[in-house]
DNA sequence: ATCTCTGATGTCAGTTACTGTCGTCAACGC
DNA sequence: GCGTTGACGACAGTAACTGACATCAGAGAT
């Protein structure tokens, strides 16, 4: 046995996160988060950079995990395909933790400063994508575009599966949400409303 | 004449963006800003948030000239054609101030924390757009997946545009991705080396 | 068994971003 | 003239973060 409790870290997120929840970010003061936690504040600073990567320390697994699912595809697919995968991926981890998820999402969503961090970190994640595409032998500017793409769509997706009234798996929502951004850049989503004159994309639900 | 010299806002924001380029962001204080503006660090919390806002004063003009352009497009319209006339609007407004988007660009660029505020901003946007894009009656999720895609589209062609040796106009890049982006999610870009089944994008004439 | 080294933590002092409060003084309207 | 307003300075305070150094259990070497 050591000289203090084990698992330091996972106690600093967890005190984090329901701190957060409970007073709001700006309401709670770090020295609090290590009270909980039974450590001190300049243990927390050790662990995490600041007071926001608490709550954004598995943002690396989620990017390799992608990363590597799209680099597995074979060579022949189109880069958007690839994607596909790599969404796949990613929304089957996020299936079995949708509570966590919730109230992670609760906490950034209230916060600005929270949600910059995470914006960073889907940066990164776009930027990582990216790479991984030219790797692939997708040229520039496409590489780019269609990273972005995905994780524009991962996070359309995910704000939908969130909310209480959505049943469906994340993978379902996810690849729903695809097939419709495909439709739109096709141009078969006119401006107004019904989209009469569009010529029926593939199996658009009117779930909105 | 008043007590003061005037126009502080604006010697300030000229202060910081020198101050932020000579020694960079962090080792930059307030104080230092403050000093060379002949003001007081009190004087800028007045004028800017914080020490990040002081780049991005001017991204609320910004955003109401893109929506207002994607809201002015006639009804019948497609959502990626009203998207494009915005993109033409905004490009135009940064035309003659390339030197100093360029300062403020590296500026931006070299710091994390100036980068998560650029994206926060750039998502602000995106939600401005998608708001305008559901007055044109155009539903969920279309409205959000275009407007993020429609802020892609505009991040990767700032960035080609402000590289040295892009020397089109930036509305010329704009269009160019844009019609590039309409490829890949037709499907017409496989992953292998080249693109070259693609038809030409290159250089890609704004027939939009 | 002792010794040393390592690693996770505590302690403390310091810097700086940011805020609240109050005072000052020119300009402006009456 | 006179009160009000608006922009700023002065000053004190909080809290995020950092650097330097101390402590002490455990692991491995001797």
């Amino acid at each position: 046995m050591g000289r203090w409790e084990p698992n330091g870290r996972e106690r600093l997120a967890k005190a984090a996160l329901e701190l957060y929840g409970e007073r709001g970010f700006e309401q709670t003061t770090v020295a609090e988060i290590a009270k909980r936690a039974g450590l001190t504040e300049r243990t927390f600073f050790r662990h995490y950079a600041d007071k926001r990567e608490v709550l954004f320390a598995g943002s690396g697994e989620l990017e390799r995990l992608f990363a590597d699912a799209v680099a597995d595809v074979p060579p022949s697919a189109t880069p958007l395909d690839a994607l596909a995968a790599g969404l796949d991926a990613v929304c089957e981890m996020f299936e079995e933790r949708r509570e966590f998820a919730g109230k992670r999402h609760a906490v950034i969503s209230a916060t600005a400063e929270l949600r910059e961090r995470e914006l960073i970190k889907l940066a990164s994640l776009a930027a990582a994508l990216a790479d991984t595409l030219r790797r692939r032998g997708v040229p520039e500017p496409v590489a780019s575009l269609t990273a972005e793409t995905g994780v524009a769509v991962f996070k359309v997706a995910f704000e939908r599966w969130i909310t209480a009234d959505e049943q469906r798996p994340l993978v379902r929502v996810a690849r729903d949400s695809l097939e419709q951004l495909k439709a739109v850049a096709a141009g078969s989503a006119p401006a107004g409303v019904g989209g009469g004159a569009a010529p029926a994309p593939t199996e658009a639900q009117p779930s909105a």
